[in-house]
DNA sequence: CAAACTGTACTATATGTATAATACAGTTGT
DNA sequence: ACAACTGTATTATACATATAGTACAGTTTG
């Protein structure tokens, strides 16, 4: 079963926060073929959020080929290993650009952005 | 006069992002204090976006005390030295914070993570 | 079989974001 | 003074996002 346990809400839609947050999962390797997705009703609960809220992230992972709906049953993952790293590689392609362009904006240097990153790192670990 | 050239549209609301932008301006020391802001319509021309729009970004920041509006004249920057450094402290912890809790949801490791941002630094430089 | 769950669909409502058009009073520059 | 600009305010429209409630057919489980 797919566990939304790390989920932290953040900026944005929150169904755009939840297709990330599987995506972000699976290029992790934390979730594989064949996991099961939790029922829209049941995230809709956990999150508290809108059961149709849950609809569109489903139905988005869904057009997007990373989960499989039967009606009735319980939505599984279908991601394999090329999959995997083209998920991973568009997502960090987006975040390290992201980052970047943002710190260099604010006249940050590349020897101070990683003192920023790594102080960061470590409060956390 | 203040200047948009680097100003790049990204995701979320555009109000935002123009707030972003002038403090993230203010952060690197690109903007100071008495510097001009181009008129509402001038900026919204500009950037291709609804003179509203901007003006709801510059009313956040009348708001917030980053800039000074006279009815008829243009706006002004106030920021000293102390709301500088309030406003980089700010934004370089929320977003450091970000990118570092989203490299590691994807297991990213540290190193990882610094040869990525190297990376992307040297590819815009 | 039957109850409980599942995906899916639909209507309605509220708020946020962005656009469009207009208006008016204050200032700036010639 | 006068034209051209400025900030500010208003109304209307459209789309995106999120919630609320309801409904129905397919499946899973006891």
């Amino acid at each position: 079963m797919v566990s939304f346990e790390k989920f932290i809400p953040g900026d944005g839609p929150i169904y755009q926060q939840i297709v990330l947050y599987i995506k972000r999962e699976i290029s992790a390797g934390n979730i594989c073929s064949d996991d099961e997705m939790p029922s829209r009703r049941v995230l809709s609960s956990l999150l508290g959020v809108n059961p149709n809220t849950v609809q569109k992230s489903y139905k988005i992972l869904e057009d997007e080929g990373i989960i499989q709906s039967h009606s009735g049953a319980k939505s599984l993952i279908v991601s394999d290993e090329a999959m995997r790293k083209k998920i991973r590689t568009e997502l960090l392609e987006a975040d390290a650009k992201n980052a970047v362009a943002t710190l260099k904006q604010m006249g940050v240097s590349k020897n101070e952005a990683f003192d920023l990153i790594g102080r960061f790192w470590k409060e956390e670990d």
